[in-house]
DNA sequence: GAGTGGTCTAGACCACTAG
DNA sequence: TAGTGGTCTAGACCACTCC
């Protein structure tokens, strides 16, 4: 009555389900319990199952191969490639992507940093600085920030060898996975020395973007901030 | 065997609700049948009626009340205002806004707006030029090139006139629905007449938005460039 | 052939809205 | 109280994958 807190069964089960992904009980790729098996275990019917797995492939957090089985999404695949990077060439797809580390150190959070991040001022971080270069034409520089505890072990070399995103490295050698982002979008001038690793002149225009990406349940653990140079590419996004 | 076209029945009412969507049996706002009817209409169950709406309502064409109906989306309700204009500012929501239509004309189609709206160069078109203020301040400078045969009867003085998006007085007056729209990002320099207007100088870095809206069955309808002045706001993206 | 996800049905009951 | 969408069930059968 003067509570309203109903809850679908489905539901419960989908955040049963969220917990197991989130625990790291099912890694990246692998395939999870059949829906009968899961019924069973949760003692529901399969469509109840069925709709809780539902929302987690719409979600992106689980993807769904007949015949098969449901299986535990990654940044692996070639398909999330431009999902969170949003450029493209104006002519088709950019060739090969090239990445550059340009720098990588340890340092304190800033209180801006703190806020978008929910952390303390003070707290570690690791940051990254880097370029990314398409078909040999510098298009990106960005700087990553990340909390220091999360990804302790994280070495230059690992960033520097890693194949892929970052986010499939965070993934198979930290067990954080990137569930979604939020992109705040302005355009700035190119300063000396952004201008010179993007070669461009000193105040051409660039895309500056900055982005919070979240792991489950809308935990923050990722700032970037990067500058795109927008001749010859462009950013995509679709409205609905 | 050898044909691979199968489909399933909800997928077969689905395009029976979009033919009727589309062919304005059901107007914006008011609501369909409901489940059980057209269940018993199509002579399916309840069941695959519902998952058809299900998809028509993730898709943004129809929504759902509980105890009331199904309705069919409009863009009248202030929910979409900033679904098609991903403009926030820093600090909380931009105030009021207000349209100033500079320039209203017919003109023909030129290679490049043909090709994007699948017209042949040369068909007759209606082009808006208009300026949008947030709380006093100029913040985007547009021009909307729209076919001609599609909005006949637009005049400047019903474009001046409207309340709310352009694209409400499109589905009210013209009946055609903008479903979803597609947008490419770059940055660009202010050149001198777009900096008078924006109020920035000659050189200044602004965000240019190219636009593609669609209608139903993915027909290109609308074709859009703006100049999006950054300082005090900002595009939002999400990624997932 | 066995196992998986995908579709479809029929019926029961719950939550919400409105007269 | 009647009508709507929302949830849940149990069972049948289809489509796809792999052995």
């Amino acid at each position: 009555m003067s509570s309203p807190t109903f809850s679908p069964l489905y539901q419960q089960i989908k955040t049963l389900l969220l917990e197991a992904l989130q625990s790291g009980a099912w890694r990246p790729g692998t395939a999870i319990p059949s829906e009968m098996d899961l019924a069973s275990r949760y003692k529901v019917s399969q469509g109840t199952v069925r709709k809780a797995i539902d929302e987690l492939a719409s979600e992106n957090l689980l993807f769904r191969r007949q015949g098969k089985g449901t299986f535990v999404a990654t940044h692996g695949e070639r398909q999330v490639r431009f999902r969170f990077l949003r450029l493209a060439a104006d002519s088709g797809e950019p060739g090969a992507v090239e990445r550059q580390l340009l720098e990588f150190r340890r340092a304190r959070a800033g209180a801006e940093v703190a806020r978008m991040l929910e952390l303390k001022a003070g707290d570690p971080m690791v940051v990254i600085k880097r370029l990314l270069v398409f078909g040999g034409d510098p298009v990106v520089l960005e700087e990553v920030w990340l909390p220091g505890t999360l990804f302790k072990g994280l070495t230059a070399a690992a960033v520097s060898d890693h194949r892929g995103a970052l986010y499939n490295l965070f993934e198979t050698q930290f067990g954080t996975r990137m569930v979604r982002a939020e992109e705040k979008l302005k355009a700035a001038a190119a300063d000396k020395a952004s201008g010179a690793l993007l070669k461009v002149e000193s105040g051409h225009p660039l895309l500056a973007v900055e982005r919070v990406s979240y792991t489950y349940s809308d935990k923050p653990v990722e700032w970037r901030r990067g500058l795109y140079k927008t001749d010859g590419y462009f950013y995509k996004s679709e409205l609905g």
